[in-house]
DNA sequence: CTGTATACGTAGGCTGGCTACATGTAGCCA
DNA sequence: TGGCTACATGTAGCCAGCCTACGTATACAG
């Protein structure tokens, strides 16, 4: 897959894979990778920064969590969060839908 | 729609609609506002470049139509083009897939 | 003869994900 | 006890690709 097409969609990616649970960063990618069948990879420089923006945006929160002496900075969605990605949710619904009707639309 | 979500996804507009027939610029356009329902109206800004970049990339051939004076770029799907449109439509089905899995998965 | 729709095109900017790097711990193995 | 690998977080700066803003020109309505 074109890495570039990930373009606006992270967000809703990273809201998804926390909806309903806890994780830290490093889990989040692999959580990717599970879900996608090894399909996303997505750097820690793409991630983290990412998970920060969320964060300042009011969509996650964060805490320190130190499990056998490392330290893990786990997040999870706020309410806002929830709203986002129901947004997100929706967008993605509308985008495949417009793009999807072009690409297989017939001559109109 | 988040105008900048397209991101990696106008080649395979561009080709689609230009799939069995010839259009010029501003027509394809209009072609692209007509089949999203007027959710797509994309600068000329966008378009003609990226029709140029098609054409060198040898997936579009254009040809100058003269009408009642005015001079119109008509372009049409190569051979070469069609193929790319194919593999375009195949990445857009691996696309869906992948990330529609992610919003919509289940805690994995 | 002015305004609007049609029509093509370029220069430069901006945004957002990626590359490359920096830092440090835990646990295994020899 | 030294090194290697996996785990874990983070930043600086680059670059691709679409968009904004502009410039040009013709046809036709009023």
């Amino acid at each position: 897959m074109k890495a570039d097409s990930l373009r606006g969609h992270l967000d809703a990616l990273l809201l998804a894979v926390l909806d309903g649970r806890k994780l830290h960063g490093y889990a989040i990618i692999e959580a990717l990778q599970l879900r996608s069948d090894g399909a996303l990879d997505l750097p820690t420089g793409t991630v983290y920064p990412a998970l920060r923006r969320l964060e300042r945006a009011g969509f996650l929160a964060s805490e320190w969590d130190v499990v056998s002496g490392r330290k893990r900075r786990t997040y999870k969605l706020t309410r806002s969060g929830q709203k986002a990605l129901a947004a997100e949710r929706a967008e993605w619904q509308e985008f495949t839908s417009v793009i999807g009707g072009v690409l297989g639309g017939s001559t109109a």
